[in-house]
DNA sequence: TTGACATATTGACGCTTATCGATATGATGA
DNA sequence: TCATCATATCGATAAGCGTCAATATGTCAA
């Protein structure tokens, strides 16, 4: 079977993971960064861990600048991830949500 | 926060599951029939117990006849969270999927 | 009414995982 | 080199959850 959707499944089915996520959506944060805008919910090395986690799935961009190390959002991941679970789940509806580029080349 | 898209994703965040999903797509099966499908892997309980979990989350459209009661998944209700997914996590592409109805309605 | 079938529920067990404190690793500036 | 900052890793703990055997509930046919 298909793991890549279990994989994502997985990675997204934490509530802190959802709120990391969508602090890194279209910027680029540290780790303490991170940290401070979860505002105390938890702590340093549990959102290192939670970072792991989405790294792993595929789900941020990091990028080392000194000691700062930057996560932002993969939405492209995301986005992919998404596509494949309505293929899977949902192929009544997969056509009805094809890209717009590929209806414009018509 | 939207406990919605963290529902669908503890959801379907389980191979089991997501096996039984993919049973379900299209057409309606019974509990006893979705056992015999999983060809041994779990029991009854067990099927029972995820059937619930889904129906929990609205994936499932379920129809009692008689003593059997009838699952089928709930394509649109997987679209939709998927699509809320994007528009969350995948803003930048949430534009370039939206449905072709949309579209061609321009 | 009774027995058989279909499904749900319960309680227990074990595994996974989210979390933390403590510490290690790594990089920078003095 | 050393102190400091940023992040990762480790070990322990607790909570969540998937699974099962046993049993309960519900439905039908005889």
């Amino acid at each position: 079977m298909d793991t890549q959707s279990l994989v994502f499944a997985k990675a997204i089915a934490d509530e802190t993971r959802q709120q990391i996520m969508s602090h890194l959506c279209c910027v680029w944060l540290s780790v303490t960064d991170v940290v401070d805008k979860l505002d105390g919910k938890v702590n340093q090395p549990t959102v290192s861990h939670h970072l792991k986690v989405l790294q792993d799935a595929g789900l941020v961009f990091v990028r080392q600048e000194g000691r700062i190390r930057w996560y932002t959002l993969n939405q492209e991941r995301v986005t992919m991830c998404c596509g494949q679970l309505v293929s899977q789940f949902a192929p009544d509806y997969a056509a009805s949500i094809i890209p717009v580029s590929a209806i414009e080349q018509r």
